[in-house]
DNA sequence: CCTCAAACTGGACAAGTGTCTGGACTATAG
DNA sequence: CTATAGTCCAGACACTTGTCCAGTTTGAGG
């Protein structure tokens, strides 16, 4: 039996507990494209996924924790940012930024389903939530570079979140974040 | 029979129909401050008001229509800043953050709930909630005064919801969201 | 091939939420 | 005072959500 270590769970997981989770999680992306987040529902997801309602429930335990499974993945998989020591301050948060963009492509119906479901109470959603809170404020940090530009950093992450929250309302269109969050860079970096 | 006009229902009311709102309004506040977001209902709520669910239901759809509207009454209840035009941009705009602080004193919990309830996709709780988001830009514009710092308005609130996010999630006490506010102000205003 | 423990299944289950309805109550108008 | 329109109440109702359980299937080890 072969096994490998997973996030979702503290525990080992066999390649096809692993390989069911995928399904689910990616069940999970197809059916809120259609549904969006309203009509989303773990039964649904496991009807689409081919998995038992019960067996879903063993690894997630809410539709947010299925989306936030989903969002973490997607932070996960942006390439880690190469830092240009050359530029201004404010050119290489704006790279990071840039970068971070990935998250939110694709459909606008799955990136706001995933941030709402990450506002969640839940201690799973908690969980990851933080790890997704702390992996881009490492990104956002590693670009600064110095220490002088804390203060910054910490209002950037702060003016994402904020603007991620407004683009899930309609008062900003995702693709427009990056720029909204890079003009927020320069304008309190004053070396630009 | 004596009617006045209210924001919940687009309908005149009596004024002992004004009483019951404010009196679940009122219930609200006391229940959540005790049970949390999670533990409020609608029938809790009209059991404390006196009032019977049904007709609870009847003037608002669910608790986080009941949570918006209290948060709704509180920043109406925020008096008008007096804008000094001797001070700098980022003073302007500290004093206009710091009357906002206003909203978020009191129960933490109480206004953690509300600003949960405010992320729901209620019809209800989406009119609410552009009512706020217009209001706070409105407060703030006012402050930043010239059209030359829109740009610093726009960043602006969006750090300002950001960093109640994030004291909603417990990464700052939303005593400091003020003072956090005001930092990114004087971050961005070159002429502190 | 056989054993057995683990995982999956599908259905039942309790709890909670918002809606609806028939009857009681209230206050305005005649 | 009576008629009547509108409101309130209490309970029933349908629906959803997450949990649980007994039976079946799966697959690694002997």
């Amino acid at each position: 039996m072969s096994v490998a270590l997973h996030e979702t769970r503290r525990r080992q997981l066999t390649d096809r507990q692993v390989e069911a989770i995928d399904l689910l999680i990616h069940a999970t992306e197809a059916e809120v494209d259609e549904t969006g987040y309203d009509g989303l529902s773990v039964r649904g997801v496991a009807r689409r996924a081919g998995v038992a309602p019960a067996t879903a429930y063993t690894y997630f335990s809410s539709k947010d924790h299925l989306l936030a499974e989903l969002l973490w993945r997607r932070v996960r998989g942006v390439g880690e940012t190469v830092v240009d020591p050359s530029g201004s301050t404010a050119d290489r948060l704006g790279a990071a930024v840039a970068d971070l963009g990935e998250i939110t492509s694709g459909s606008p119906a799955v990136v706001a389903a995933c941030t709402q479901a990450l506002l969640s109470s839940h201690g799973d959603v908690k969980a990851l939530r933080e790890h997704i809170g702390v992996d881009i404020r490492r990104r956002l940090a590693a670009a600064a570079g110095s220490d002088r530009d804390r203060r910054i950093v910490d209002v950037l992450v702060t003016t994402y979140f904020g603007a991620l929250l407004s683009a899930g309302m309609g008062h900003m269109a995702y693709v427009d974040v990056p720029e909204f969050v890079v003009a927020a860079a320069r304008l309190m970096s004053s070396d630009a």
